[in-house]
DNA sequence: CCGGCAATGTTGACATCGACAACATCAAGC
DNA sequence: GCTTGATGTTGTCGATGTCAACATTGCCGG
């Protein structure tokens, strides 16, 4: 008689920890942070409730590492967005909306990031690290914008920090639907106020 | 035999819901939304888990409650803030201060408010309303300023959701830890941000 | 070839939580 | 003075996060 044990579900899962991550990701897009159950993870990855703690020390644990892998999307996202357009006040400009343009798609992923279900206190951790390189892609189109003239030379981080509130600031207003437009007026809304912030005391050519 | 029961604990509360409220509202602020707890606020009101059920539909009902509050005190903050301040353009500023201030001096309420534990996704719910009247302030300084020709004519709305923008964007990431300043300073730099974005096509004065 | 060992997964249990139901207490009005 | 509805309590249930004890397996040295 063969065993009765399923023979598709080995007692060692191939690769558990990257499945249970794939499962908590979804997961979180579907319910949002709040009905995020690490049970239901476990569930949803075909093992028992316990098994989740073998890759990861806690519930917050797990949440930490879908929010670094939520912020190397953003990443990406905002890279592609500015594809290879080689204006840098236009990759600025681009990479904002692709910040805004990723926290409206997954909505609940940007919220673990940021209003960390999970995040520790302190700045230092791996999440912010992971921030870090999103904030660089800013950073690294203000830093050209300068060099091109586009923006006034100078301290950088001042710009940089402006234009990631305000972008930051569309994406979550928008998310919680404070702004009553649509997705499309949306991003071009963020297009719109980001060139207004490059071009505070500049020259103006005309009028 | 005098009954043992406590005599300055009677049977029906006087004001039992003020009474959560206010338990709720220090017990956001201690543990933050996540660890906020009914029972939690039921013990520090003095009466068993289940008496918030008669005035409270739900622990979401509660904390949509609590987050009302917050924007009232969050209303009150940015009038307080602009005082008797005469030049429209600089209340417009105080209000934005005020805003940002109020986060960092409430973070868990603010998060409340907004990264609503509870808030309903429908725009038109209560806790809207009440954000309605913070959103009137910042409107009605911008419309004062535009009256007054600090900004330019038009449709003050555009001008009223980028101040938001910006300012809540501050506060979020200023709160998560992601400008590293110290208090004072993310202030000094709200108000710097906030006047940029009020001189940006208009006349520039010299050079 | 095999025997043990560390890694990985499972079952069981516990405290806590949100919510519901049934019961207790009180106040107000006929 | 009794009833009735509002308000507070106790009891309970299912679900959850986490710990402890146990089971299974792959691997490595003999």
């Amino acid at each position: 008689m063969i065993p009765k044990k399923q023979i598709d579900t080995p007692y060692h899962h191939p690769n558990l920890r990257q499945a249970l991550l794939n499962a908590a990701v979804t997961l979180v897009g579907e319910v949002g942070p709040r009905a995020f159950t690490l049970r239901e993870v476990a569930r949803r990855a075909g093992v028992s409730h316990n098994a989740p703690y073998r890759h990861f020390t806690s519930k917050d644990d797990l949440l930490t590492t879908v929010a670094i892998e939520g912020f190397e999307r953003l990443t990406r996202t905002m890279l592609a967005n500015q594809g290879s357009t080689a204006s840098p006040s236009k990759r600025l400009i681009l990479a904002g909306c692709g910040y805004v343009e990723f926290a409206l798609k997954w909505p609940n992923h940007f919220a673990i990031m940021f209003d960390s279900g999970a995040a520790p206190p302190n700045v230092d951790c791996t999440p912010a690290n992971a921030g870090e390189e999103a904030f660089r892609v800013l950073l690294d189109s203000i830093i050209a914008a300068q060099q091109s003239g586009d923006l006034p030379p100078g301290d950088p981080m001042p710009h940089a920090f402006t234009a990631w509130s305000l972008v930051h600031g569309i994406a979550k207003l928008a998310i919680g639907g404070n702004l009553p437009m649509d997705h499309d007026a949306i991003l071009n809304f963020t297009s719109i106020a980001a060139l207004r912030m490059l071009t505070p005391h500049s020259d103006r050519a005309k009028s």
